[in-house]
DNA sequence: CGGCACTTTGATCGTGGTCAATAAGTGTGG
DNA sequence: CCACACTTATTGACCACGATCAAAGTGCCG
């Protein structure tokens, strides 16, 4: 059986494994924080918390996939980004969480009193640390994604998504050559700043290539993953 | 004379008052950043660092205006955000920078070493936890360009840059009703994922309208606000 | 088996991109 | 001070990508 590896995490009192939050802390920290947090199963479609809620919790999603939207004056929609098993959710010095949460898959949440986590940061500050670090590169990925939304075509996008999406789930410990898509279409092309029609062309037209086979509703293999990590990366028409 | 309000900062060792950043620091850490940075004075269309240099110093934008860039392998390229007086430039836990700044005025840097911010971060912790709230808002604002590029019209997309713009200037003390606009055409499509024509045309549209006045080509006056404001907040056409 | 949600595919339309020409500033040297 | 070159902005004509509207098709759960 595994043992809790060097980035392997006890995530508050879930006692499930995470993804790199808590690492940097002792064991007197983390039974500090057992103490302070509650579990929480959800079944997909479940709300984490609304747009506009008072931030009054902090989350760790330990298990399944969740989505983060926001919505316009007007009733559009965004999908703003989708978060895993170890991601953190709903951080903000604001007074209300700027975006919505959802599950899209079950899975489980740890929430943990905002004002407990303010005493955390003051009682372990190299916590403080572990989040400023977090954000940068959450910070860095908005930028990605602006790079995506502003100079992708609607192909390159959806490719860019789909090689992400593995990563992310590799990044995680997924094995094999096969992984979950649990998003609709709809999701993607909000994610995306696509129709799901077109996102649906771009998935048959990469079908028709060879480069994904599809495993059901909800599997999805990379046949050709150079050819999607290329479109999907920017590297245009002089990939000679 | 101004003394140093109570949300006027002294940014390291330049003298000139900031906005923000270092404002919960006693004297005595003051003076010790002040030891540490280096003011430079650039000029417009000067580089502050490349994309891919190493990482070795942040910056702190203390007059004039930047604008943050970051190229695909395929040579399109992107601008990610514009910074103002008082901004955070560089700050990142990884090795290089991940995009470019270069300034778009004249106007002067604060270069402060990486380590020795480390070091500051030992010892007054208040500045890792001033770091992290920038951070996080710098963070929400990635997310609103997100949803303006995902979900917004090109007209749509011009006056929201243009209010925003605006509302930067103000909220660092600028008064009077006609605004900055340093950039060029090119720049704000890149940063608004248009072409150059489709941004000079919705503000000859805009002009048209009387909702704007152009004075020269650097100054820009909002002549009526709210007209802009709707348009670029997302509310559509439900605005009976 | 039926109902429902999601997906696929097709036909048509419109926004914004592309290509091109002109105009308006801006700076430099004669 | 003006002439010239150069950069940036404007405007027009045309085109393509992706949106929109519409209709089957597919898989899932009761």
């Amino acid at each position: 059986m595994e043992g809790l590896g060097a980035d392997a995490d006890i995530c508050l009192k879930c006692g499930s494994r995470s993804v790199g939050l808590c690492a940097p802390l002792d064991v007197a920290a983390l039974d500090d924080m057992a103490g302070e947090s509650e579990r929480h199963a959800l079944d997909a479609r479940d709300v984490i918390f609304h747009q506009g809620d008072p931030a009054r919790h902090v989350y760790t999603l330990t298990e399944g996939m969740a989505r983060l939207t926001r919505v316009l004056p007007d009733g559009r929609q965004s999908v703003i980004g989708f978060r895993f098993a170890g991601d953190i959710l709903g951080f903000t010095p604001a007074d209300e969480y700027a975006f919505g949460a959802e599950m899209l898959t079950r899975g489980t949440v740890c929430r943990l009193d905002r004002r407990r986590l303010e005493h955390l940061f003051r009682r372990y500050p190299v916590m403080e640390r572990r989040f400023l670090d977090l954000c940068v590169k959450e910070l860095a990925a908005s930028q990605d994604h602006i790079l995506t939304l502003g100079r992708f075509s609607a192909e390159e996008r959806v490719a860019a998504f789909l090689v992400s999406l593995a990563e992310a789930q590799e990044r995680r410990g997924h094995v094999g050559a096969v992984f979950d898509l649990p998003t609709t279409r709809a999701d993607i092309g909000e994610f995306l700043g696509l129709t799901l029609e077109t996102v649906s062309r771009a998935i048959s037209s990469f079908r028709k290539r060879g480069w994904i086979i599809l495993h059901g509703h909800a599997g999805i293999e990379l046949a050709d993953r150079p050819a999607l990590m290329s479109l999907g990366s920017g590297e245009g028409a002089d990939a000679a």
